[in-house]
DNA sequence: CATGAATGAGCTTTCATTCAT
DNA sequence: CATGAATGAAAGCTCATTCAT
């Protein structure tokens, strides 16, 4: 696996190809890694969907383990870079930056396919260290860092009623996790309004339910 | 054919062996499939932790599947009777529910092996539609509707600041869901001070930050 | 297997018992094997269809090879006696003969469960050599040397045109051979007339058809 | 995936060598079947007397049981030629059908591999109804009326002495089966001279015993 | 004797991985 | 490089046989 180290700045029209083809791999693989499972998705399904033949794969990945690796890994730079993005504004109100935080996560997570990567995380990290320490790593830790950072400074201003969310900052993703769970195992039966969800949490997190009660 | 004839009320000490092993496989099967996921347990190896043949699995259950099924669903009855029975006492203050809740949940739950049946739940359930519905009516609903009527009567008491625990009552266990998750990804990593959490999560439920910013 | 040696004229209620279910057993297992063949056919079902548990197979059989055998050379005895006694009226005309013999193979063997039997023996004789060769030895040769002797017997009177069937008796049992096995293959798809069928064979046998050529 | 493309006149070495080992699994498959049954024939066996991997096997076949179907019908189309070119030929004489029709039968079915397959016809027909319906349409009925048509005629002609074969063809066929079944059960305990048996049969069909006897 | 739960060898089938073309 | 036929280890499941009760 892993490409060559020389790359021209004009690829061929062979390497474009190949790389077209680990793409169209990594894009099945994680639709049937997300519907099968790790353990029970077969790589001639793969194959099929990405439109190669099943000996293509072990070109660019060592074998299933890596391939499932590399979909997980692979996926998580763009929201990286993402994270990174938001935490640089961070000095915005806490009301904003949860507001922007959650909407982001709605709408471009779980909306989209990519809900199945945090998905697989949840469901086989267990058995993939490597892959919890990386997400733990990269996205978690950050991500944590990030809103801690927001919340003492929230706190500090006055916007935050007390500073729980600066020493549990993972309090303020708990229900995005759910919403992503409930989805996966209960869309079928009974649909979230996550929007509402999010909007009731947001406000109990900034305390502001007093005000409401106070118009009645 | 068959001899039912004589069922004594003290079973044989033949059918209290029958009865044992089947047991020793539920156990040696939780086991497994908490360690492995749905497919890639291997019924050899419960068999062998049971200390059965493999042959003996398929007395008690028709296939893979159905122990698997077994496993889960016989696990959420004690857990059942437990919510019921918490239920009935939802004239109590919130606080107290909550406080009450949160620690069984992290002293029955999270510290016992009980955590891997909801884990597979999570994991597998996309999968065993049979499953997630169970879970969802015996377990979710009851759950939900419990926090819903007490947040609601609480709201009316003046103890909540708003409703919105009334119309999201999933935003309670949310942070539960999420220890849960944690400590099966990053247990090794990074451990988390769950009862903190859950104290913080308590807190800002309940609005009781606002003497702090009363303060100001 | 095998019974007791010492057997009181008066058996004990107990060995009427034992009796009784050792033919269950028997008569059962004709039917599970004449259904699935040997190798396909279960002692589980044996034993339920006889009423008794799998256990008591073996208290009369060495396995299930001795059940089969048993079932099958068991079975043979009373037809034994019947072509026995048939042999012994072999003074009869050729014509009485063959009418007879027709007569009773299509009302005590195809018509009846009987025919399990010679099936079996066909489809399951060519593996168990120990079957072959006593069926060979006590129903074939017996079979075939009544038919001999009627057809030399008759070929000196002139009853026959030839002594072609004291060469060849087989010749007399073939078309009772090819009628049970196309009950057994092609019943449901297009019944076969056995009357008509054995009825033409004699006709043919004994040259008979002669006085419509002379017609000409 | 699949690559359709060009397809030459002249297979690949690939393809000849995959159509090679599919013949081979024909070829070990039939022999294991005749020689164990169906459902006591192991795959095992099957692949390495055709000289691959298990798993090969389920690359040109479904499962276990297409494969023995696979076997008896397609060994079934070099006969059906057969007969059909017998069928063109019906205005020979009778006596000269039977010899041509006893003959084939003699050399090419009962001294070759093919006997195998109408003998796994005759064992396992009855628990393959489609090998049991596809025999009869395709072989039975086309071989019963090539033979009743020819006796029809050589009854009109004066050849037969009755027209006994027209509506029971099957008596020409019935020595042929039971030259089979003999073959197959007692082969080793007393061989059956055939060529006389045949013989024999095709003497008293035609009913020309007379002569013989008048010349004595 | 009779029972039937327990056993475990054995069989079919799947599928990740390899490699000749 | 790409292919996909071939491989064979591995896993689920069955069922003849045993043996404690």
């Amino acid at each position: 696996m892993s490409k060559p180290a020389i790359e021209s700045k004009f690829p061929s029209r062979r390497q474009e190809a190949s790389e077209q083809r680990r793409q169209a791999i990594l894009d099945a693989g994680l639709d049937v890694f997300a519907e099968h499972g790790f353990a029970a998705a077969r790589l001639d399904e793969v194959a099929e969907r990405a439109g190669v033949a099943k000996g293509t794969i072990y070109l660019s990945f060592k074998d299933k383990e890596d391939l499932f690796e590399q979909i997980i890994l692979g996926a998580v730079k763009p929201v990286l870079a993402r994270v990174d993005q938001v935490a640089g504004r961070s000095d915005l109100p806490v009301d904003a930056i949860l507001s922007g935080l959650f909407d982001v996560f709605r709408t471009q997570i779980l909306e989209t396919k990519r809900k199945e990567i945090i998905r697989l995380v949840l469901t086989e990290g267990g058995r993939f260290p490597r892959i919890a320490e990386f997400y733990h790593r990269e996205v978690i830790t950050k991500g944590l860092a990030i809103i801690r950072r927001a919340a003492q400074r929230a706190y500090e201003r006055g916007e935050l009623p007390s500073n729980d969310l600066g020493r549990f900052p993972h309090l303020v993703f708990a229900p995005l996790l759910l919403a992503l769970i409930w989805q996966g195992l209960f869309a079928n039966i009974q649909p979230l309004d996550v929007k509402g969800l999010l909007a009731a949490h947001r406000t109990i997190l900034l305390g502001a339910g007093k005000r409401k009660r106070d118009k009645k």
